[in-house]
DNA sequence: GTCTATATGTGGATAGAC
DNA sequence: GTCTATCCACATATAGAC
């Protein structure tokens, strides 16, 4: 029971933050979502902090796994694009969530100095992927490229990150999709 | 700047939520900087609900006056869309601060429905003055249009929201730069 | 308009029994 | 590992004196 109580209690951190962000979730709401008193929280993750950066940690670890199967499956650079914007259309959730990374984002000043670490190596992570992507599909035509892989690279980022914030504020996946338009569009 | 009460916690308010987000400011902290008690707050405004409204309803005719005088004054599409990014640019603060509706997104699940409705608004102001901009820049062509000017606009939000995002986070400027550099280089 | 005082709930975190 | 019980700080909000 010991080990599976633990990664519940990640499983709904991961959740619950990503709709609510890191000031927005309790160890109150984990507890009840777990079905364990909140001293039992406590007992796996001593602080709120300590939680924090395990999550990110794991999160980390799951994009990266993520990106590595997208490129070493999908054969084009357009396809390994496409791929990543899907990975970000799914954490949204309808516009119920998002990406831990954004999530956090915004609550800079509560934020564990550890976890802002994660948050920027996280983001370093993301845009070393993207410039690959982009490398890959100026290298093989699939990509209408407008600058170089690094320039794109930081701005595939904010882009869907923006995108993600917007459509999450509304609870409107809609609007995540007017804003990928201009990039998917570049695809072949 | 503010010389009656009301104003220096409107003033307060802003700056504090767009440095810490929603669930990151309390009265306690606006009794603080604007040197009264917390009582003295609720008459201003009764409810946070009460006070974010009218927070995002300043920030709205402010942004949107800011707008104006861009498009009135700068000649040019380029000029008027590197006024917005300077915009933008000015609102990080440094890497301390958010734009209001970004800072507010991530906290969606306790925000009052008053306030996620003027966020909304938010939104739709800014992507109309955007695709105005796009326009202008088409048909004087001083920017480079990659798609048609509505697609541009909501792009052009979701880039810079999420390049603050990112900037933000680790309270580093340049990532707002790197982000930007992209769309900036479209500009004559 | 601003104050003191207070109500009432919730936040993260700990002690110690089982 | 999980529980009950409890601590203390802080949250939003109200009552009523000045």
């Amino acid at each position: 029971m010991s080990t599976d109580t633990k990664s519940a209690v990640l499983d709904s951190a991961e959740r619950i933050a990503r709709a609510c962000g890191f000031d927005g979730f309790s160890y109150a709401d984990l507890a009840e979502e777990v079905g364990i008193r909140k001293a039992s929280i406590h007992h796996h993750f001593p602080t709120k902090a300590a939680l924090a950066v395990t999550l990110m940690q794991r999160y980390h670890k799951t994009l990266d796994e993520a990106c590595t199967h997208i490129v070493v499956t999908e054969v084009s650079g357009s396809a390994q694009l496409r791929a990543v914007v899907d990975q970000y259309r799914s954490a949204l959730d309808g516009g119920k969530s998002l990406c831990l990374c954004v999530a956090f984002s915004t609550s800079r000043e509560s934020l564990p100095a550890d976890v802002i670490t994660q948050i920027s190596r996280f983001r370093t992570m993301m845009i070393t992927w993207l410039k690959e992507i982009f490398e890959a599909g100026k290298a093989d035509g699939t990509i209408t490229l407008v600058g170089d892989p690094p320039m794109e690279a930081a701005a595939g980022l904010a882009l869907m990150e923006g995108a993600q914030l917007a459509a999450r504020a509304e609870e409107t996946p809609a609007l995540f999709e007017n804003a990928m338009q201009l990039l998917l569009q570049r695809c072949s």
